[in-house]
DNA sequence: CATGAATGAGCGTTCATTCAT
DNA sequence: GATGAATGAACGCTCATTCAT
């Protein structure tokens, strides 16, 4: 079975979505069509499956390195944030991007579980930074910010920049400028 | 013509590439096959022809409202180049997406000429802030902001949250703080 | 009217039977389909329209310079009506073999009557040489020499060695051994 | 695969080239098309397939029957020859057309491999009885042999008189006739 | 359980033919 | 008459899915 999803994965990645063919995985995975549909109700089931692992990737990618501490400066803790999500897209970027655009969503997909997840964590930096007291407002922001860091990274990933250092130093010195903006907003509304 | 047109346009946005089938876009029309195989001489001439309407809509959008002036405060000339990068995917989200990720370029598309236009938008936005007089430097921060900008508009509009007041703040500021940080970060440069 | 069937012989000759469709044949003609429906009931009807004119410039040609002479020597009797073959096929070789080979015959072709009256000019040169007072036999050895002839003249045209000198000799020979031998068969038959 | 071959060939035979469609095949065996595509790449390869195996038979069936031997008189061994031409055409004399007017020659077919060997049986034929000394002549000679036979045989199978004694004996006198005139033209070059 | 030959709906595309103008 | 846009059946071919072995 793993054997499968593994030949999906290399079929998916590097064919996409529109040649990704059961007979194609099952040639690849050097099994039948037939142990195919054994394990997996459909395409969709498999296609599915994989999503469902890339997404578990990811976020023990972000956990492992990304987590927002409360220890050094803004900087530094920004930089170690972005390291995360550099490093989730440097797993396997042809399928993220392939999973993300390309494979339409199953009805029973709980792909919104992880997108609020992964919001969730940069609520937690925006809200460490935040003294506005303004959840709605505060929601926004960690969109914007998860949208935007999503953005450039992807970007990057797909002009194979994603090692950059230089592009690296402009996407925390981006995130750090919206965070200190915000708490001297906040400031300024507390004063006032 | 138009009518094929429009009818294959409802099919891509609605149904994807994956989908789009010429059987289906004629039936929508409420044509024949024969008809759209008289227009286009095959699906791919019928998307390109999409996909250039469609930029030259987007291009119309940024020139109409979106054009950098050297006139009023930061925050003012951003709201406008937001507004016009907002209008930009107004116009039809879904199909943008399928034509950015989903559409294949044919060989003769001039895809290339609209996103060299697209950047340099941004670019000039970067070079208005920025006395750092590296050519290198200022390119990484034009696209680091052009996708950030690209990353929070489409994530928006795929959250149907395109005209929140409350979005639009946040990314004018998110950019605002990009540029200003930039401008400080001269000065500093100079200084020393 | 002309216009088109001329046009219609130009793109059977080059493109063959299969790419002879009513569309090319009316853009080559310069009208619309249309108006070669006017003229024609089918495609059937227009390439047998065709048959029916090169059978008669065949047969024209064959009057011309082949009818068989009373005059001369056997090899210049004999070089004369191939002569006249040959020229038959220089005509328009092309035509004469899709005609041949590709285009079905329709149900109302006379193409028996070309082929009896082809036939019964090599009937008259075997009886000019042939004293068996056996008409079947005779009717056999007139259609053995008709397809012999008729197959080299094929095969030389096919590979554009219709104007090869050696070649007609050889046919000259080959045509009058047989006639040859079949006075001396008949003259023994009837010394015996 | 033997089932589609077969069916294959029934439909080639009896409708042509023009006629030969995959649905059709895949009907007349009892199959489905994505059958005839599992053993086929595409109906070219098929026709192919049917040709090598005709191309087969008939060689075989020359070489049976029709190789040119030493012994006996010119016209038991002239008869030999015809035999086996006209053997070949017993086979399947409609499938033989159609594989030689209508079907396209693919890149990878060897039908040139077959086209030699079947002409240097009619060379041999010929530099028995010559001694001319000339190749080139010899040449010319050979194919005009073997044009007027092929067009006696084919005409004769057309008309499904291929099994007839009398076109036999005239085809044989034709040959013969032939052979015995280069032979002598042969003894009045050499002595003069 | 595994297999893989078989299925057939459905794809993109062509082209003989019609008919409103 | 002449036109040519429109038609749609039919083509070659693909691939998700099934089921007898």
């Amino acid at each position: 079975m793993d054997t499968i999803i593994d030949a999906a994965i290399r079929v998916l990645e590097s064919r996409g979505w529109a040649d990704f063919t059961t007979n194609e995985v099952a040639a690849v995975a050097g099994v039948s069509v037939g142990s195919l549909y054994q394990y997996f109700a459909d395409k969709f089931a498999l296609a599915e499956m994989i999503r469902q692992r890339h997404l578990g990737s990811v976020l023990d990618a972000l956990s492992i390195s990304g987590e927002w501490s409360e220890s050094g400066t803004l900087d530094e803790r920004v930089a170690c944030l972005i390291d995360g999500v550099i490093a989730v897209h440097s797993i396997n970027h042809a399928l993220h991007r392939v999973l993300l655009d390309e494979v339409p969503l199953a009805a029973r997909s709980n792909y919104g579980d992880f997108e609020r997840e992964y919001q969730r964590r940069y609520r937690v930096v925006i809200e460490s930074s935040s003294k506005t007291r303004d959840p709605a407002r505060d929601d926004v922001a960690g969109r914007v910010l998860a949208a935007a860091v999503e953005g450039v990274v992807h970007a990057a990933a797909r002009n194979g920049e994603l090692d950059s250092p230089v592009l690296k130093v402009e996407l925390v010195a981006l995130v750090c400028a919206y965070l200190r903006n915000r708490i001297a907003f906040a400031k300024i509304s507390l004063t006032s």
